[in-house]
DNA sequence: GTTCGCTCACTTTTT
DNA sequence: GTGAGCGAAC
């Protein structure tokens, strides 16, 4: 839009030579007319020295009030504009202040645009939550940030730019993960592979990793390209490739793969880009991935105030293909760089920042940083040994409780696992004791089967030709359209070489399908082509209800008994509510290929459950941390397959899961797992040993686990071998006495099937009733309804506890406000 | 074309 | 122990 070398004062700020000056403060003199509108800000207070003349100084602003909040560090990672910057930003340390701060800097001292600012994120979240913050230092309105978001958005908006120079139309489809499946799935077929033998699961995977590291089918390394299919893995890349073209579509990884090949072989457009930013941001700069990494260099070719943000320490996602090696390499790749480092921390107590430290310390191969922090040294991190995993759930529960009652808020409280199986033992213990929580990550909103069938409908509609939404949903709900009906459909498409949906349509004039399958093809071809003829009569959302009215959608879960059939109508009524934020159905499909989060509803107070990949970037005042048992965390797998790096990788996770309390992390470590439906004995985690004696307090060992914790001569040595915690054994009697474990003693026996229901761990969490109205008033006899545990009968009132005999379930206890009446 | 029952594998997961 | 996915039986 507006061009760069427009009016903008500073045009020529991007193309000189700043890498090499970026050791010295900032005001380089002789720099042209703009140097009067960046105030001297790193002399605010010495109004004595030489000032700028009369009409710069009117031209300023009096103050900077927005930088008057940053320690000096923070101060010099706002104020260095110029030139390559990478800020190291521990945990807590004030990284997106810093980020926000900078950009609205830039934007008061006009040094740019908003829409010369590149910003790369990696979630929607955080860029939302970038935008909001920049919204209130710069006061009121700013004009959107264009170029802020996350590196897969940026790279749609080039994309739909120029998509024809890469081969594509603009109007491209973004595939998702089930739809990149079903393609990879036809692609192995067409080349006459056995199916079977070569999951499409694992060509996706390896496909993936080939686009995270910046691959195109023709660089694929020989070796690895033989790795897949007796050798044909670079030439089922290719035809995927193809294939996604043909369908004008892209899946996530070719929206920076396809921009890679864009600026390569089109400089002329690079060159505008480069023109364009005069300041690029990027955030968790340790999460990026090659491909990333390549695209960021290319675009700082014509930029050098590159600014990266991130914390080697907190690098979890190198299983994804992210490369903490970008951030360690930093220095080499931007000669010249300013490393910044804020060690400052301002989330947690000394003890939770000196634990933390003490075993991210055992890592190798850092950039090296200590936190610190003016805070109190707080409470000690609470280290217990528990008989097994329902005893650690129950201690949790409990001690939840015991905080609930002093007035510590639910919200403020979470549960941090390193597998997600572990999240179940939490969730029953929870319900059993009537403790709302709500489960973080999970299937997210968009990828359920529900809400990805009804999208898939929306789209179909809006674009006919979109063949593999139209797959998905041509017999859902059943219409006797099976797999030999969609092959005919499919095959004459492909020979044609037009969209499936018009192949239907030639299919149901010719003979060539059996009444029956004729009909219902028929029947379907028309009611999209209805609907399509209202897109611009009827309201969006009006449309949505109608649809899936129509189609007989909503009837087939109306239809179904299974305990999730409920919500799964209430997540459909949902997406249509959600829409109403939108003005057009297509602006509500463009939003939902890209986006694939819907803000989850905050409602009430609630514990949070989730894995601790999922917390990373948040925090609560208390954090418990459970399952630090050798095998689990670290993973099995992680040493297995990644050997130290993997170690390490576990490391930072645990730094992470510790560095997300602010005033109390509670560890905890099971003597027995249940683990694959068989109990196993487990050794506590080597991190537990690696935590600093001095900032652990050992809980419940006193006298139950004696000897180990008594004889500090245990605590040293071979630290990866015994364990200080290991000779430990439980004795009955110790936390047994606590009211939770005598609720449980009493809910147990009236619960013989301990946890019979296995029901998927969605986020159920939270589509529990939240009426937890004292005497909710059931009787026995009463038929209720249960999130999870689906249909029952009340059998036994005790206060708000109900004994209830579920359908399929069996006999439970759960409290009053976590069923409803039917 | 649909449904039932067996086998398999099973860490983390944004866009 | 459990959910998905596939093949065999209706």
């Amino acid at each position: 839009m507006e061009n760069a070398g427009g009016p903008f004062p500073q045009s020529g700020a991007c193309y000189t030579g700043h890498m090499t000056n970026s050791t010295q403060p900032r005001q380089q003199p002789g720099r042209g007319p703009a140097d009067d509108g960046d105030p001297p800000f790193d002399l605010p207070d010495a109004p004595g020295l030489e000032r700028p003349s009369i009409s710069a100084r009117a031209l300023q602003r009096p103050e900077v009030p927005y930088l008057e909040n940053l320690n000096p560090e923070q101060r010099e990672a706002v104020e260095h504009l110029d030139g390559p910057v990478l800020v190291l930003a521990g945990a807590g340390t004030g990284k997106t202040r810093v980020l926000t701060t900078r950009i609205s800097h830039i934007l008061a001292s006009r040094r740019a645009f908003p829409s010369q600012i590149l910003a790369v994120t990696f979630t929607n979240k955080a860029a939302r939550e970038m935008k909001e913050r920049i919204g209130h230092l710069v006061g009121g309105t700013v004009e959107g940030m264009p170029w802020l978001g996350t590196f897969h958005s940026i790279g749609v908006k080039i994309l739909r730019r120029h998509a024809e120079l890469v081969g594509l139309r603009s109007q491209f489809t973004i595939l998702d993960p089930d739809d990149q499946l079903r393609l990879m799935k036809q692609v192995i077929e067409a080349e006459g592979l056995d199916k079977d033998r070569w999951p499409a699961r694992q060509l996706a995977n390896l496909i993936d990793s080939w686009k995270n590291r910046g691959l195109t089918p023709d660089k694929v390394p020989q070796g690895e390209g033989f790795a897949f299919a007796a050798g044909k893995g670079a030439k089922l890349y290719a035809a995927y490739q193809h294939r996604l073209k043909d369908l004008n579509a892209c899946d996530f990884g070719d929206l920076l793969l396809e921009n890679l090949r864009l600026f390569r072989e089109h400089p002329d457009v690079l060159a505008d880009y480069h023109k364009r930013f005069r300041f690029i941001l990027v955030d968790e700069y340790q999460d990026t991935n090659i491909a990333q990494y390549l695209w960021l260099r290319i675009l700082a070719q014509g930029c050098p105030n590159v600014c990266c943000v991130g914390d080697d320490d907190q690098s979890i996602y190198g299983w994804r293909g992210a490369e903490v090696d970008n951030i360690l390499r930093f220095e080499k790749d931007f000669p010249g760089a300013k490393v910044i480092r804020l060690e400052r921390n301002y989330r947690s107590t000394g003890h939770i920042l000196g634990a933390a430290a003490g075993l991210i310390a055992h890592n190798k191969g850092r950039l090296g940083k200590t936190l610190f922090t003016d805070d109190e040294a707080g409470n000690l991190v609470s280290v217990a040994g528990v008989w097994d995993d329902e005893e650690e759930a129950r201690s949790i529960a409990d001690e939840i409780e015991r905080l609930r009652k002093s007035g510590h808020g639910l919200n403020q409280i979470a549960v941090l696992v390193r597998a997600s199986a572990q999240m179940r033992a939490m969730e029953d213990r929870f319900i059993t004791v009537g403790l709302p929580y709500r489960v973080i990550g999970g299937p997210r909103f968009y990828e359920r089967q529900e809400i990805k069938d009804a999208i898939a409908y929306l789209e179909v509609t809006s674009n006919p030709s979109n063949d593999l939404k139209f797959e998905r949903i041509v017999n859902v709900p059943k219409r006797g359209l099976g797999d030999t009906s969609v092959k005919r459909v499919h095959e004459l498409a492909r020979a044609r070489g037009i969209a499936m949906f018009d192949a239907a349509r030639e299919i149901i004039a010719s003979e060539e399908l059996p009444g029956k399958a004729r009909k219902a093809l028929s029947d379907l071809v028309q009611a999209f082509e209805r609907w399509r003829s209202q897109i611009d009569n009827l309201k969006h959302t009006e449309l949505a209800e109608l649809i899936l009215d129509e189609s007989g959608y909503t009837a087939m879960w109306q239809a179904d008994k299974s305990p999730q059939a409920q919500s799964r109508l209430d997540n459909l009524k949902e997406l249509v509510r959600f829409m109403h934020d939108f003005e057009t159905l297509n602006g509500f499909l463009e939003h939902v290929s890209l986006v694939m989060d819907a803000d989850q509803s905050n409602d009430g107070e609630r514990v949070s459950i989730m894995t601790l990949h999922a917390a990373k970037g948040l925090e609560f005042d208390t954090v418990f941390l459970p399952g630090w048992e050798e095998g689990l965390f670290p993973h099995q797998r992680a040493l297995d397959e990644q050997g130290q790096a993997g170690l390490e990788e576990e490391r930072r996770l645990a730094y992470v899961g510790i560095t997300r309390a602010r005033r109390q992390a509670h560890i905890s470590f099971a003597q027995n797992r249940r683990l694959r439906g068989l109990f196993q004995a487990a050794i506590p985690s080597r991190f537990v040993d690696e935590l600093p004696e001095a900032h652990v307090e050992v809980r419940e060992m006193k006298s139950p686990f004696g000897g180990a914790y008594a004889n500090p001569q245990n605590l040293y040595g071979n630290p990866y071998g015994r364990s200080r915690f290991e000779e430990a054994q439980p004795q009955f009697r110790s936390s047994y006495s606590t009211p939770g474990w005598q609720r449980a003693q009493n809910a147990r026996t009236q619960q013989p099937t301990p946890a019979a229901s296995r029901s998927p761990l969605t986020i159920e969490g939270q589509l529990v009733a939240s009426s937890t109205a004292e005497g909710a008033g059931y009787k026995t006899g009463d038929r209720v309804f249960h999130s999870k545990f689906g249909e029952g009968r009340v059998a036994e009132v005790d206060g708000n506890k109900l004994t209830i005999e579920f359908k399929t379930s069996g006999r439970k206890r759960v409290v009053d406000s976590f069923v409803r009446p039917i």
